[in-house]
RNA sequence: GGAGAGAUGGCAGAGUGGUCGAAUGCGGCGGUCUUGAAAACCGUUGAGGGUCACACCUCCGGGGGUUCGAAUCCCUCUCUCUCCGCCA
């Protein structure tokens, strides 16, 4: 969440960024505002009070020592009534945080600079475009179809074990996608991205720490817990337990950057979605993806970022894959971020582009909730950046392999990922 | 699943109702000494709120309670460790 001490300082700013959200927060801003001046004025009555009752219970304590009980009994009496007023003033000083935290909540990042306007995905800004569209044969399939030809993914044997969105990985699509994370991990690693295998349930906290929770309940799915009362969630994405190993954490500056890649499936209830959008691999409820996050300095943030881009075009180079990458508009970007940058493949036998990354900076926005901080080399402390990316998302990347690489007599394999398959074609 | 022990500052570890935000050791930082370094010695060193700065307030796993007063007593939750059982 955004600092108060900022939006204190560039209440107009904040407020004028926000309308590319195509937000007015005038009157959020404003109640934030009034709040914490509310908060400080309380907790400066309440430490009064608090100061005086210390006081005096350390009299009592003399007087009880040099044998003046009367007199000690005397001061007693005079406490209860420092009792009443701080209980009072403490549950209001309660209620003002709470009203100060739920508001803040409800306020997205402030957008970069360099964000462009617009309500929606149609209103984002194409900044790159490689590779080759392929001219496919005239029996091209989109790739639900090939994965039912080729025996390669069972999605209705997947709707009878679990439920629609729920696909069965068979035989050499199963491999391939094996490939596909191993490959991506070990250019991850190359890169200098240390691997974690994080767990795949989140606790509250966590969910709290990155911004899924509160209000994006309905995108995880909550389990039933018996090993603790916290409600879990399965994780829509590792970003979550990655980003959350730095909770509550202080670190030095030589730790940074700090550079994580992970593998997990992912797990989310896209409730609302239909149609061609969760057709295939368009859309699922699990899907395996592999993911980069980083933790650096504020000053160094951004060129991370450009860091992060620059490596995920190599993984579509290297798969030989036509994509683009847009700049996220106003009205797209995400509730937690302040950039992101889509990748889009070419998905040629549908005609059209599917998202398979998306890399954001995040600034001090989940690094505030997270109480992620760092001292810096004057022994300051103040909060790290956090960004996170995928590298890639596997279904639609295996879709717009199968898509583009189908020939009439099978499916070839893209040459980097053969020693991972340990064959040439699906056919 | 059963039985027990525990959670204190960056780490280790004392503290069982009042002057304890907390001994001591290690580590960190600054200094003396040294050509330089090490050692030794001296000093300093938790976090958050608040303030122009002080004052002041809060924090000894989380939450609640008892008390004029809680790191210390009670309840509860979470976590860790030991033993037994079960298990990939």
């Amino acid at each position: 969440m955004l600092q108060v001490p900022y939006i204190r300082e560039n209440k107009d700013n904040v407020i004028e960024a926000l309308k590319k959200r195509n937000l007015d927060a005038t009157e959020t801003i404003n109640n934030v505002l009034q709040l914490d001046e509310n908060r400080r004025k309380t907790q400066t009555r309440l430490d009064n009070i608090l100061a005086e009752s210390n006081t005096l219970s350390k009299e009592i304590g003399m007087l009880f020592k040099s044998g003046e009980v009367e007199k000690a009994n005397d001061i007693k009496s005079k406490t209860s009534n420092l009792k009443e007023e701080s209980k009072i003033l403490s549950d209001e000083l309660n209620n003002i945080s709470n009203q100060l935290n739920d508001l803040l909540y409800t306020i997205p990042n402030v957008p970069h600079e360099s964000v462009p306007n617009g309500k929606s995905d149609e209103d984002n800004e194409e900044i790159f475009r490689e590779g080759d569209i392929p001219k496919l044969h005239d029996k091209a399939l989109p790739h639900w179809e090939l994965a039912k030809k080729y025996n390669i993914i069972d999605f209705e044997l997947g709707s009878k074990i679990t439920g629609a969105g729920f696909p069965v990985y068979k035989g050499k699509g199963a491999r391939l996608q094996r490939a596909l994370i191993q490959y991506f991990l070990d250019k991850n690693a190359d890169a200098g991205y240390e691997e974690i295998i994080p767990p795949f349930l989140i606790n509250t906290a966590s969910g709290y720490g990155t911004g899924q929770l509160p209000d994006k309940e309905g995108q995880m799915y909550e389990i039933a817990n018996n090993v603790s009362e916290d409600t879990l969630y399965l994780i829509p994405t590792s970003e979550v337990p990655i980003t959350n190993i730095y909770r509550d954490v202080l670190l030095n500056e030589t730790d940074l950057p700090i550079k994580h890649t992970a593998y997990s499936p992912c797990f989310r209830r896209e409730a609302g979605s239909y149609g061609k959008d969760v057709r295939g691999l368009n859309r699922l409820h699990q899907f395996e993806k592999v993911e980069i996050v980083r933790v650096e300095k504020p000053e160094n943030s951004y060129q991370a970022l450009d860091d992060m881009v620059k490596h995920v075009k190599t993984l579509l180079q290297d798969l030989k894959l036509p994509y683009r990458i847009l700049r996220l508009c106003g009205g797209d970007l995400g509730f937690t971020a302040t950039l992101t940058f889509d990748f889009e493949v070419f998905s040629t036998a549908q005609n059209r582009w599917l998202e398979i990354s998306s890399v954001s900076n995040f600034e001090t926005y989940q690094a505030n909730r997270l109480k992620l901080r760092l001292k810096n080399n004057q022994g300051k402390k103040e909060l790290a950046h956090t960004l996170n990316g995928s590298s890639l998302a596997l279904p639609r990347v295996l879709a717009g392999i199968l898509e583009n690489y189908q020939t009439e007599n099978g499916i070839k394999i893209p040459e980097v990922l053969i020693p991972y398959t340990g064959f040439e074609m699906i056919d």
